[in-house]
DNA sequence: CCCGTTTATTAACTTAAGGTAACGATTTCA
DNA sequence: TGAAATCGTTACCTTAAGTTAATAAACGGG
């Protein structure tokens, strides 16, 4: 499972043993069941998630609803705002499958920084690719419909369609349940 | 204008006078009259921007009409899509109002990291910070009422309503001009 | 200072999303 | 395996956003 993360990592940059050895000695890797939470609203926590396998999703608890709002699939991930601030966080994570995750903390980051500052200019990049992209996905979230949302899901993100819950999906899209339901037979009729 | 810049930095890290002298060498301040579009859509640009003092925006060209999805106000900044993907802009930036503003490329973000490892580091862990508020802006846009989001927008950028036309406000929030001043006369009615 | 453009508001109509509730179908797990 | 919870769909009604159009106010360049 290690050679999914490093695979990853040499579309970027080049890995020694010897660095490969220290990422490995961190002791990263877990394996985490459909449903695990990995991080409850209110709690405090130094870990990040990346996902090797499967997925994990943020979601918020809003009088008594849960509302999704972000899915990390394979390659993906997620440093939680409390990390960052030390204050309880904000909203849970959970498995949406069954996945292989890395949890990493600032003390192991600053270890392999240390170490081998070339994964700082790693980090740096793909947190500054990550800002644009981010952006452009808000962008086009506030220019389209909730339709177009749902069409353009289905693009950008093939397969994610599949692997969740549709109550899920909703509120990721911004919507409700229902109205999603309704959005989808609306398009069944005009395909037709 | 130099010391806006680095009363800004001295938040996060102490700079040297030797390290001051290597910015101001680069030469990167610049002022811009309102309107002075800075990246149009369509261009290739290596240019990123970081506001000092003023307003610039984001906006997209769809069917004719202006979508303004982003401002960035004081001690905000921007690094265009296009200069991490070499592509044509996927949208345009321009000043709101009268502006000083850094315009930096990665020759000079190059170099100052070389001289000055501390930099990257700093701009590393801004970065992180900017993804993870990124990610709750976007959940808490997700998560509300278009009139809801124009309450929030009012309590988390005060100030912000005054600096900028209504129709390039209601973009922003996702609506249109019509829907923005509907829901304000709807809510002046509510609070009588 | 004036005229054209941009901007904000309002109105009437259309469309779609929210709220609530009910219904089976599926999944979960004790 | 059987009861309970979860999930997706549908229906009905309400609410608000989109669309189009008209008008008035504010702004800005010559």
């Amino acid at each position: 499972m290690e050679d999914i993360l490093f695979d990853f990592i040499s579309k970027y940059i080049h890995l020694s043993k010897e660095e490969k050895a220290a990422i490995i000695e961190l002791d990263i890797f877990r394996t985490a069941k459909k449903g695990t939470l990995l991080l409850r609203e209110g709690e405090h926590s130094s870990y990040g998630y990346f996902v090797l396998k499967g997925c994990i999703r943020t979601f918020y608890l809003i009088d008594g609803e849960e509302k999704t709002t972000a899915f990390y699939t394979e390659m993906e991930g997620i440093t939680p705002h409390c990390v960052l601030t030390l204050k309880p966080s904000e909203y849970h994570i959970a498995c949406v499958e069954d996945s292989i995750i890395i949890a990493y903390n600032p003390a192991m980051e600053a270890a392999i920084f240390e170490q081998f500052p070339k994964f700082e200019r790693l980090c740096r990049l793909l947190s500054e690719e990550l800002i644009a992209k981010q952006q452009l996905n808000f962008d086009e979230f506030k220019t389209s419909s909730p339709e177009q949302r749902y069409l353009n899901l289905i693009e950008k993100r093939p397969g994610l369609m599949q692997r969740v819950p549709q109550h899920q999906l909703a509120s990721f899209l911004g919507i409700t349940p229902q109205s999603l339901s309704r959005l989808r037979k609306r398009l069944a009729k005009k395909k037709k």
